[in-house]
DNA sequence: GACTTTACATACATACATGAATGTTTGATT
DNA sequence: AATCAAACATTCATGTATGTATGTAAAGTC
C-alpha cells in the first residue's frame, strides 16, 4: 500500500497515534519500538517518521489530542457557581476524576504519564509542559480558597497553597494508585468521599 | 584491578549499589545501561554480572537495602499510643514522610519506583511487591479507623478502608509531586498540614 | 603447598533500535 | 497531460545493550 489522500493520512496519523497510545500504555515508552507501533497500527516505520520527528514528539502529539476540556469546564463552574468557590474545587476535581476514569484517551494518557514513562532529561519538554500545567492550575484553586477565606467559609489559618497542593496531591495518590489496579478500588466513589473528607477538614 | 577479599567484595557490591541508585535515579533506569552503573563504581561489566544476574535483580536488591524500618515504627507507636489510633496513622505517615524527605536512599528509591522506572510486564516481581506492601499496610491502618470508630472519634458513617486509600493516596501524591521539584514545596511542612487537615475531616 | 573457588576483567555473539537515505506510487495542481 | 509533492515503503549504516563464555590472579581451604 502506498499513497493516499489526505485525509487519508490523517486517518493514518490517527491510527499511529491510537496504536502508540495503546502499546505506550499497555507495555511502556521506552519498551515500544518505532516498529512496534508501526506494526499495530498496520504501516511501516516509514510512516512513522514521515508524521512524528522521533518518539519524544509522537507523546508529546499524544498529549496535544487530550488536555483541551479542562479550560471549558473552568469557566462553566465559575459562572455557575460565582458564590461558592469551595464547591467550584470540588467539581472541578471530580470531574477531572470523572474524565480519568471513563474517557480512555485520558485514562491512557494519565496512565502513560504516571506509569509507563521515565522522567529523565530526554522527557523534560514534556513534562516541564505538565507541570506548568499543573502549577498554572495551582494559582487558580489558591485565589479560590483565598476567595473562601475572606468569605469566611475557611478558617483562617488554613494556608491556602499548602491546601491547594494537598489536593492535588490526593488527586494525583488517586489516580496514581488506581491506575496501578482498577479494581482495588472504585475511582469515583472514593474521589467524592476523600475530597469531602479533605474540604470539611478546613471549614 | 584483579580478584580480593570477601570483605573488599562486598564493598564492590555496595559501589554498585549506590552507583545503581545513583544513576537510576538520575538518568531512569532503562535509560541507563548495565555498563554505565559498572563505570559509576569504577568497575567494568563483568563485575555486576558476577553479583546481579540482571538489572532487574538489581533493582530488587536495592529494594532490599531499605524498606526495613518501617515495621519497627508499627510497633514501637502500638505500644507508646495504645488508645490513640488517629495518632498512631498521623506519626506513622509523617515517620515514612520524615524518612522520605531526609534519607537519600528512601528519596532515591522513591524517587526510582515514582518517577524512573516504568511499571511493565518486565518489572512486574518489583512492583508486586510494592503492592503487597501497601496493601498490608492499608489493612492494619484500616483496623485502626475502625478501632477510632468504636471510641466515638470518628463518624459512623465514614467508610474506614475509603478513608484510609485516601490517607494513603495523599502521602503518595506528596511524594509524587515533590519529587517532581523538590523546591516547589517543603515536603515534611505540607504533609504535617495537609494530613492533620484530612483527619480533621472525619472528627 | 596443592587445589579449588571467588571475584572480577576481557572478549564475543547476538539482537535490536534508531535515523537517514532512497525508492515508489498516487493525489493535487496547473 | 505533465509535473510536483505528499505519503508512505524499503534498505542500510551505525550504535548500543545484553548475556555469556572464557581468562586470570589472588584468596580460601585442607
Amino acid at each position: 500500500m502506498v499513497r493516499r489522500t489526505k485525509a487519508d493520512a490523517l486517518t493514518t496519523k490517527n491510527e499511529l497515534l491510537d496504536a502508540a497510545e495503546r502499546l505506550f500504555s499497555e507495555r511502556g515508552v521506552s519498551n515500544t519500538s518505532m516498529m512496534q507501533v508501526a506494526e499495530a497500527a498496520g504501516v511501516t516505520r516509514g510512516a512513522i517518521y514521515h508524521h512524528f520527528e522521533n518518539k519524544l514528539d509522537l507523546i508529546y502529539a499524544l498529549m496535544e489530542r487530550v488536555s483541551l476540556p479542562v479550560d471549558e469546564m473552568r469557566d462553566e463552574l465559575r459562572a455557575q457557581l460565582p458564590d461558592e468557590p469551595l464547591r467550584q474545587l470540588r467539581e472541578r476535581s471530580l470531574h477531572v476524576v470523572h474524565q480519568v476514569q471513563h474517557d480512555p484517551h485520558m485514562q491512557a494518557l494519565v496512565n502513560i504519564l504516571c506509569h509507563k514513562c521515565e522522567y529523565v532529561e530526554d522527557t523534560l519538554p514534556i513534562h516541564l509542559r505538565h507541570l506548568s500545567g499543573r502549577n498554572e492550575c495551582i494559582e487558580e484553586f489558591v485565589k479560590l480558597v483565598e476567595l473562601a477565606q475572606q468569605q469566611g467559609s475557611v478558617r483562617t489559618e488554613v494556608e491556602p497553597r499548602t491546601f491547594v497542593i494537598g489536593l492535588f496531591a490526593l488527586v494525583d495518590g488517586l489516580f496514581y494508585n488506581w491506575l496501578l489496579d482498577t479494581d482495588y478500588f472504585d475511582l469515583g466513589r472514593a474521589a467524592e468521599r476523600t475530597i469531602d473528607t479533605y474540604l470539611a477538614g478546613i471549614q
